[in-house]
DNA sequence: CAGTATCCCTACTGATACTG
DNA sequence: CAGTATCAGTAGGGATACTG
């Protein structure tokens, strides 16, 4: 496999995947978006409140431009601006599902971990 | 729940194993290990000759830190030095798959869409 | 509400040289 | 072989303030 993306050379899907998903808070994003959607800014600002406003924006955009998410504005006032996943974005599950439950096993590996000293 | 690691609070096992498993060039470590193990220094940048040997060793080092892989030392001239994935690091098999699976996927809709443009 | 604009800083990168 | 050291450049990220 050869695929040229972005005016980048990917030799597999592997590596395109990390290029297009790999951003800080990509992941957080799509996974808010698979627990709900549409979602509007401020929405998404309220469930990743880590997440500085011009860093979600940015990423938002990025997705974007990917075609990982869709952008509807909605001209009324105030603004309002829905952000949902496209086709091949909601194909993500599995990954943010593994990422979760593998996620969840390292937490319980941590405890045991303490649990071990707590003993000794 | 909640967890502490590291002087960070945690509370989703997706944010946990995003800030394990988030670094530049972890996936891509894991993959190589996925695929052979144990694996020396040199091999893994044979595998992975787009990172830099600064770089590789860094991420190898918190992957280590984190106990998703053991790095064992041979006290031998010249030096040996083996790399492979600990228990739970080789639990994230199902991450590393969907990753390259939803990979293989978007290259496939990016063809898609490249036939699009050309057909108009 | 949904964004920009600004400033600053850390992380990553690349090249090259060196060591046990 | 498997690293560490140094320098220097760039991209990505963070905090805060401001706007249609």
């Amino acid at each position: 496999m050869t695929i040229h993306y972005k005016e980048k050379t990917f030799f597999t899907g592997k590596d395109l995947a990390l290029s297009v998903i790999g951003g800080r808070w990509k992941i957080a994003i799509i996974w808010c978006l698979l627990q709900q959607s549409p979602l509007r800014l401020s929405e998404i600002q309220r469930k990743l409140p880590e997440v500085n406003q011009r860093m979600l924006i940015r990423q938002l955009r990025e997705l974007e431009e990917d075609k990982i998410i869709t952008r509807s504005v909605y001209p009324v006032v105030p603004p309002k601006v829905e952000y949902q996943l496209s086709e091949i974005g909601l194909l993500l599950e599995p990954v943010v599902t593994s990422i979760c439950d593998w996620g969840d096993n390292f937490a319980e590996f941590l405890e045991e971990d303490a649990d071990k000293i707590a003993v000794n």
